[in-house]
DNA sequence: ATGAAACCTGAGTCAATGTTCAAGTTCGCG
DNA sequence: CGCGAACTTGAACATTGACTCAGGTTTCAT
């Protein structure tokens, strides 16, 4: 059982050692995104994957395993990625509620411009289970640890019964509509601006439906 | 181009004439409900689904014309059940708020009775891209008309803006709330009762996350 | 009863494609 | 340079599973 050396955790096995295999390395990527995007896991093939890098068909094995280790490999690099993406937008934001607007119009934003990621995430659901549920786990864990936080700050309502429960539903419910207003209004039909799908939908969580 | 006789719209064009046929179709459809349910779509094979309706493999093509066919009815199907179940839990609703809550609950409830439906529903995103879109489609429709009723009865706030816009976007965004929370509660883990699961998402959507 | 339509059978066809591998080329260190 | 490691190549392999079809059985209207 030898060690083998590993940079990042629970990528490939296959880190490139010289500048020509570190260039293909990244092209086989772009190529499995674009390749997976477009066509789906199933439809996808290895094939349109080294044909679109420009390398030939078993140059795909010298960096992966199989075909659904470079899917994996995507799911984890674009669950990074969004979550960042996020993060960045709302950093400056004055308190939990600006937050969650500057947020969500972020999220659809970014998935205008990258349709593929949203494909690859939501058919990570059927590919790589755990890789979909790693993915919102973490979403749900962050969006956890902010409202308990506002809440602490008294800038929420601590909602009733236990508030743990409140909290970890309340983030459910709140990631469900991101992805399904970034689904309606990112990718299906582009007929608002994210700037204000996001203030119908913060004044819907921020305001409540009742009548006052 | 001759037309040819439809009872039900878009079905297969295979109606069985025989007490027998009808019954081999039924036991197929439930087959295929199973199948697609435990494998997902790829994973599923013509031979499973014969398998588990005890007929020869050749059967399936006297019903169908092809695996996708069979698919695309039982999403069509379910996405029937579905509605047909959270309307009859939400008939006697006394307001909007009531109806939510009522329908959400069920909602859930279903999910975890029928978890093989709620994933056929969702990968029909990737086999099936109509299908879903339909399905979806007409869920906020119905959401949209109910907001609607709801406002002009002065049951709920109108938002701020174009009202026609606030409803779009408000029914995309409570339908994100259930699905989420029907996949988080209704199939992840069932760690709480399905009714307070829909209280907290009520109390969410109806009150709102504002301290007051 | 009877014959035609409906239904059932399951071995065989066939195309698609993920993966392997032996042979060649390029890189980079000493 | 020069040599071993890294990298590339693409034909060949192997599996898989959707779909066909020619022939047999059952149903049911007359």
């Amino acid at each position: 059982m030898a060690s083998r050396a590993e940079t990042t955790a629970g990528s490939g096995d296959r880190e490139p050692r010289t500048e020509r295999g570190r260039k293909t390395l990244r092209r086989l990527l772009e190529a499995a995104a674009a390749e997976f995007g477009e066509r789906g896991f199933h439809e996808a093939a290895i094939n349109g994957i080294t044909g679109r890098a420009g390398v030939a068909l078993g140059t795909f094995y010298t960096y992966f395993e199989s075909k659904e280790e470079v899917f994996r490999a995507l799911v984890r690099e674009m669950s990074r990625a969004t979550r960042a993406h996020v993060a960045e937008a709302v950093k400056d934001a004055p308190d939990r509620l600006a937050a969650e607007r500057l947020g969500l119009e972020a999220f659809i934003a970014f998935v205008r411009r990258h349709p593929e990621l949203y494909r690859i995430i939501e058919e990570a659901q059927f590919v790589a289970q755990d890789a979909y549920r790693e993915h919102y786990r973490s979403f749900a864990d962050a969006y956890r640890r902010n409202l308990s936080a506002a809440r602490s700050r008294g800038e929420i309502s601590p909602g009733s019964g236990d508030v743990e429960e409140t909290d970890e539903a309340r983030s459910w419910a709140l990631i469900g509509t991101s992805v399904f207003l970034g689904m309606r209004y990112g990718i299906w039909e582009q007929d608002l601006p994210p700037g204000r799908v996001a203030e119908i939908a913060i004044e819907l969580v921020s305001e409540g439906l009742r009548r006052r």
